[in-house]
DNA sequence: GCCGCTA
DNA sequence: TAGCGGCAACGCTTC
DNA sequence: GAAGCG
């Protein structure tokens, strides 16, 4: 301000900071402005109200915008700290428009002849730019003459509860209605939710939909929504191999469970049965990867998500067919440790109220002798799913130039279990250690991106390679393991080409993970052919 | 979710 | 017999 | 030695 050629002036404007597209993001500013330093702010001038003994606010605000620019005229080049806010006069509607295709925050109108005034005013107004969210399909209504679907009725999480927001009739054409028709027909159910319309026929809320909407009425209805597409995970379909059953048709059978209708938090949402049905469903393709493993379980019998607790002991009432042996701790105490070795009793768990499997990385046969390894990225808070996809494949390449054959998952949270199958031949000190060495040689080339530490604040915007689940007694989360969050979200292994096309890891969930193998099959299916010596 | 104790 | 309470991991790292 | 972490 200080090289500007004037003694005084009142300068209305607006900080912000500039994301790598130089759009002003918010969340940035507040960022910025917390951790004190690093990020560039930027200043916005878009109005002059004082200017060296001249009160200006009874001008017209055209000509103070004039006088503005030839004021910053000359001192601002597109890097400074100071810039002139420019306007667009006339045609309001093509100008916003464009503003909500570049993901704007919206559009501000000024009447060119109106003198400044402070506050809230008739000669201004703030447009917020129409913004794509999505909404869980909660209904439909059907209707003959449109094809099919008349509306679609939208739903909204909030807190673990399903809150109805209105529905939106404009947005699929013919082919669209016919597919979303032909998935919503199953998932019929009987109870509306709460302000849903008397003719609109409720389903499982288990289908995602991008949404375009302008704003929100006062109960929080949308207005003017229109349908853009599912939100769903889409995989490549591999070279067909047969399917082997490790499941039978007596198995699914004997499937049993009490209180099927429990839901398992809160008052809506998946239920007891829904967790024994994933995991039938998913037998075929899971029990490969958990079978003779010592194994944790995650259960959560009761109603409150806070009883949920780990149980790595053999325990009362068990199904006969868990299998019981000694493990000495790291006191040489002999402990009761489980494992898992046929359908039969996999299938039993969910009665137990078994959400969750973690796996060590051995067998009970070879207990020292591990064999599999797994780097768990963890994503530090302000980190892009993106940014984990390109760590984990950046960790691709290292472990390939060492000779070894990496496989990767979802973890169900937000971040991404690197496994690799070893030749059991180390015992755990080395492989930890071995797995320590790798995880600090990939921190060394990005000291940005990564930290191998645990605790430390530095988390932050980072990457934690958290090579500890290589540790004796230590347990990952086991392949197609549900988690025990609201939605269900499965730890999914993936065929790497496939990673980068995955947007949001939870749409790979309980209802949606059974159909999309049927698909792709176990893209982990040759894992255990790709051991390899891991370098002590 | 299950078991064992108590009223 | 209905109701209630106890119980269901662990080891390593970091402070 | 306690607290935090997964
Ligand atoms: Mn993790
Ligand atoms: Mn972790």
């Amino acid at each position: 301000f200080a090289r500007l050629g004037v003694k005084q002036a009142v300068i209305d404007g607006e900080i912000v900071v500039l994301d790598d597209k130089g759009i002003s993001r918010f969340a940035a500013l507040q960022d910025a402005l917390s951790q004190g330093a690093g990020t560039t702010l930027v200043f916005y001038a878009f109005d002059l109200l004082y200017l060296d003994g001249w009160d200006l606010r009874g001008v017209r605000l055209d000509k103070r915008k004039d006088l503005l620019a030839r004021l910053l005229s000359g001192h601002l080049s597109g890097r400074s700290a100071i810039q002139y806010s420019d306007h667009v006069e006339g045609d309001g509607m093509a100008l916003f428009d464009r503003a909500s295709e570049l993901g704007l925050e919206g559009v501000i109108s000024k009447r060119t002849d109106a003198t400044y005034a402070g506050g809230r005013s008739t000669t201004w107004m703030k447009s917020k730019a129409l913004r794509i969210e999505n909404f869980v399909i909660a209904g439909y209504t059907a209707s003959a003459a449109a094809g099919g679907i008349g509306a679609l009725g939208l739903g909204e999480w909030v807190d673990g509860e399903l809150f109805y927001r209105g529905k939106t009739g404009t947005g699929f054409d013919a082919a669209g209605m016919a597919n979303l028709l032909r998935r919503l027909e199953p998932l019929r159910i009987p109870d509306r939710l709460e302000g849903m319309p008397k003719d609109m026929l409720p389903v499982r809320p288990t289908l995602t939909a991008r949404i375009q909407y302008a704003n929100r009425t006062t109960d929080n209805a949308l207005r003017h929504a229109v349908f853009k597409g599912l939100r769903e995970a889409e995989l490549s379909t591999p070279v067909a191999r047969k399917r082997k059953r490790l499941i039978s048709d007596a198995d699914l059978a004997g499937i049993w469970v009490t209180n099927p209708t429990r839901k398992l938090f809160g008052t809506s949402g998946p239920t007891k049965l829904d967790i024994a049905v994933y995991y039938a469903a998913v037998g075929d393709f899971m029990l490969p990867h958990l079978f003779n493993r010592p194994v944790s379980l995650f259960r959560c019998p009761t109603k409150s998500i806070a009883d949920c607790f780990f149980q790595r002991h053999a325990f009362n009432g068990m199904p006969p067919t868990i299998k019981v042996f000694e493990i000495k701790n790291s006191d040489d105490e002999n402990k009761s440790y489980i494992s898992v070795e046929d359908a039969k009793g996999y299938l039993a768990l969910a009665q137990f109220g078994v959400i969750e499997f973690h796996a060590w990385g051995t067998h009970e046969r070879h207990l020292e002798k591990p064999d599999r390894v797994i780097f768990d990225l963890d994503p530090g808070e302000g980190m892009e799913w993106r940014e984990i996809v390109s760590a984990a494949v950046h960790l691709r390449g290292h472990l390939e130039a060492m000779g070894l054959v990496p496989f990767v998952k979802t973890s169900g949270g937000k971040g991404l279990h690197i496994v690799v199958p070893i030749k059991p031949k180390l015992g755990w000190k080395q492989v930890h250690a071995a797995t320590s060495r790798i995880a600090t040689q990939l921190a060394a080339t990005g000291r940005d991106t990564f930290v191998t530490v645990m605790g430390e604040r530095n988390r932050k915007r980072r990457i934690f390679i958290d090579f500890h689940r290589n540790a004796r007694s230590a347990t990952a989360v086991a392949a197609y393991s549900l988690r025990a969050r609201p939605h269900l979200p499965a730890s999914t292994p993936l065929a790497w080409r496939d990673l980068e096309s995955i947007d949001s890891p939870e749409d790979l969930n309980y209802s949606s993970l059974p159909a999309l193998l049927t698909t792709t099959g176990d893209p982990w299916a040759d894992i255990n052919e790709a051991a390899r010596d891991l370098p002590a």
